[in-house]
DNA sequence: ATTTATATTGACTACATAGTCATTTAAATA
DNA sequence: TATTTAAATGACTATGTAGTCAATATAAAT
């Protein structure tokens, strides 16, 4: 007899909402109501989905972070240096939709910080990564494509950081395209140069 | 006959205090009355010498940036690729306290990004360190010390990118101190490797 | 049509805090 | 020590907004 709703299907589109209000104004000036007004819903129902405000950003940049890993681990064990690189390449070049989270993701960690939580997810996070491309670089080691002095867990860690680094400042800072696409062929280039065999003392 | 008080020192040490206070609770979470508690005055002094707390935090950031940016423009003209190499690499351990500051303007440049001022100033700041670089690779090129096809502008951008994520995942992240210094041994060595001449085409 | 459990609503509360300003304090001079 | 004026104070105001809840609406079942 009661009213009966698809739960699933309304927090997924008051995340995304919320996503499209984060982007448009920053976490911190976007406020419960416009989420709400975003959604087409009151504020009130907000709330029977979502504990609070950092609820409901944790669960979007859970979700995020979770849709970009799976992204980013799709491909696994490559056979030539250059898969791999084409794979890193790839990944540098986000979607203009995958680009606008970064903002929101960068104002909304500093108040996050305080919740010891989301810290330690996004560090998991990267580290995942990092292990990830850490086995990549162990593989090309063992088929003896890559220089064999590398110590690969860190090196894939630095490869992370240093890619992260790429995508956060092509998304914070107006790098126009054709120079950001220099910059990462410089990048490749230098990967290149620099994990190749030849190059081994 | 009046009361007379040296302003600049007045402003310095507000400066100093309000920096603590964000340090200690992120800049969000730091109230003006904190700031002055902090720094044994009253909240309406402060206001006295800023006129309001992101006018504050701006100059806090630009005088740390400034600060930053003198340190890492100190040397110039490298003569071998070690020596650039081994500039880089005390570029990537910061003290402490340097990296304290991390957090703080990454929790300030989500509300601060508002003002498009501070963005600017910022991404004008990273800038200037890519035409550092620019210069220094440039300048080991004429030399025929690295490879000489690379595109100095975009390579030095890149490396700015990579060391400011690495820096990042430091201070944000539990890196370990050793994990730490194996990264960075393993980033100079990637960037020995791809810059180096022997990898030439 | 009526019932009933569930879902929605939005005015309201409670609170935090940036910024103000009339009042008070203090140092430099005569 | 009286005078002067810059400097400091902190109670106060104005505002914004996260989260609540009593009232209302809705859809399924009988």
């Amino acid at each position: 007899m009661p009213k009966i709703v698809d739960k699933e299907k309304m927090v997924k589109s008051i995340m995304e909402s919320a996503l499209q209000a984060f982007i448009k104004h920053g976490f911190h000036k976007t406020t419960m109501d416009k989420i709400a007004k975003e959604a087409g819903i009151a504020k009130g129902t907000l709330y029977l989905y979502f504990d609070s405000k950092q609820n409901l950003l944790h669960s979007i940049i859970t979700v995020h972070f979770e849709a970009f890993n799976k992204n980013l681990m799709g491909k696994m064990h490559f056979d030539s240096l250059d898969s791999l690189l084409s794979h890193i390449e790839e990944g540098l070049f986000m979607s203009e939709e995958e680009l606008q989270f970064f903002p929101v993701f960068f104002d909304a960690f500093g108040s996050g910080s305080e919740s010891k939580n989301l810290t330690q997810e996004i560090s998991a996070f990267f580290d995942n990564i990092g292990k990830y491309y850490a086995q990549q670089l162990q593989s090309l080691i063992d088929q003896k494509i890559i220089n064999t002095h590398i110590n690969p867990m860190a090196l894939g860690r630095a490869l992370t950081c240093m890619l992260d680094g790429l995508l956060m400042h092509k998304s914070l800072f107006d790098l126009s395209d054709s120079h950001y696409n220099a910059i990462v062929k410089e990048t490749i280039n230098l990967y290149r140069h620099g994990l190749g065999i030849e190059g081994e003392l």
